[in-house]
DNA sequence: CGTCCACAGGAATGACGGGCGG
DNA sequence: CCGCCCGTCATTCCTGTGGACG
């Protein structure tokens, strides 16, 4: 952080002079998928029984896959995924395998230009009809002969958002594109999101079902103990160090994604203090600033009209305000700055969405016959705010006062 | 018991930058 | 280059609403 004051010099010397910690850094990545998933054989081995029909050429029923986050559902089905296409390869059989992870992708469209992209079809960024695509796809697939395992991650959140057209015409397609095939897997991280499928779509969907269970606390110890032997030396860390973490990040639902971050940060600031070991102290270091580092990634990408109703919510004091008064200092903020400030109506929707990125929160209050309003709350301090956007000037300045 | 406040939040519509195929 | 379609952001217009006040 104050880095400022060292020479560059100094940082290079500590740098060299450290001793090396991590072994192999990348262990303890997100999408690190290790060789072996402890705790998940019968898991790996459902989904492997499900897609090996691929091997003879014949297609594989779709699968859905649930269960909470961080319970190794994608770490398992690219592992499967993985060794699938090694052997295939091997074997001399055509097949592609195709991962896409809806949050990431965040459209429809580039969801499906995934899928295109990867089955050699070459789609633009934005421009095309979903519709399109969709059709240029299937047609490849049939010229082409392909046999294709489609990986939805998140599915959820495709159905939530955008319903469930896509997905329809995604499996209904199965028959129109013979004699190639395309099998659908579904990871779901919401146990119910089932209910918002139409039944169409959920019985072509579901012809296979796997639910990975959490983790429980003990389980998500030893992975974590297999990743630190793994990631670090022998002697760079406790055995405390690793066990706060697992405890930490797994105490409402053994989440192992939470749990091996929080290590990779925790070893991240022994390495930069130059520590000798990892210990403890800075895993609890490293929970602060994965929380700080959150927050404030989401407030320097936001729009710039989300960063002032943000401050027009936090500024004067923590008191909770109404809409009416927000706006009134969204406004004013506006007028000084010289921006042209937006609707009450298109605020009150920016206050909605900082509310779901759990800046602010707000909730429905009644006044009886003095009205109805959001009450919102600021989730973060002025301090918080003034340091995500300080390299903003612009903005900073309305901080003050 | 009805009124009426101070908004919530849905629907329709439009402006805009980007990208297509022809 | 044109006409068309996309997603995103915003505006306009609108109907809905829980409960204190009278």
């Amino acid at each position: 952080m104050d880095q400022n004051s060292e020479t560059l010099e100094a940082i290079f010397h500590k740098a060299l002079s450290a001793p090396k910690l991590f072994n192999n850094h990348e262990a303890l990545r997100s999408d690190y998928v290790p060789d072996h998933l402890p705790f998940r054989s019968d898991q790996i081995t459902s989904v492997a029984q499900v897609l090996s029909p691929l091997l003879h050429s014949s297609r594989p029923s779709n699968l859905l896959i649930y269960g909470k986050t961080g319970t190794g559902k994608t770490a398992a089905t690219k592992h499967v995924i993985f060794k699938l296409a090694q052997t295939s390869k091997a074997n001399g059989v055509k097949a592609s395998f195709v991962y896409s992870n809806v949050r990431m992708a965040g459209t429809e469209y580039r969801v499906l230009a995934d899928l295109a992209n990867q089955t050699g079809l070459s789609i633009p960024f934005t421009g095309l009809a979903v519709s399109e695509v969709l059709s240029r796809v299937q047609s490849q697939i049939k010229t082409k002969k392909l046999h294709v395992v489609f990986v939805l991650d998140e599915i959820d959140f495709l159905v939530k958002s955008f319903g469930d057209r896509l997905l329809y015409d995604l499996t209904t397609s199965a028959d129109t594109i013979t004699p190639g095939f395309l099998s659908m897997v579904g990871i779901s991280n919401d146990l119910q999101f089932k209910e918002e499928l139409g039944a169409r779509v959920l019985s072509r969907l579901s012809e296979e079902e796997i639910v990975f269970p959490p983790y429980s606390a003990q389980e998500l110890t030893t992975i974590l103990q297999e990743r630190a032997k793994f990631a670090f030396n022998p002697a760079a860390y406790t055995e405390a160090a690793v066990n706060l973490c697992a405890a930490l990040s797994g105490l409402e639902h053994g989440d192992a994604r939470r749990a091996v971050d929080l290590l990779r940060i925790a070893g991240e600031v022994a390495e930069r203090e130059g520590s000798m070991q990892l210990d403890e102290r800075h895993v609890q270091i490293a929970l602060q600033k994965i929380d700080q580092d959150r927050i404030s990634d989401a407030l320097k990408s936001l729009p710039l009209h989300a960063k002032l109703v943000l401050i027009a919510a936090v500024k004067n004091n923590l008191e909770n305000k109404s809409s009416g008064s927000i706006y009134e200092n969204y406004s004013s903020l506006c007028k000084r700055s010289g921006i042209e400030s937006l609707t009450t109506r298109r605020v009150s929707g920016l206050v909605t969405e900082l509310d779901t990125l759990g800046l602010v929160s707000a909730t429905l209050v009644n006044y009886g016959r003095y009205g109805r309003t959001k009450k919102v709350t600021p989730q973060i301090s002025q301090d918080v705010l003034r340091q995500a956007f300080h390299e903003d000037g612009s903005v900073t300045q309305l901080l003050q006062d």
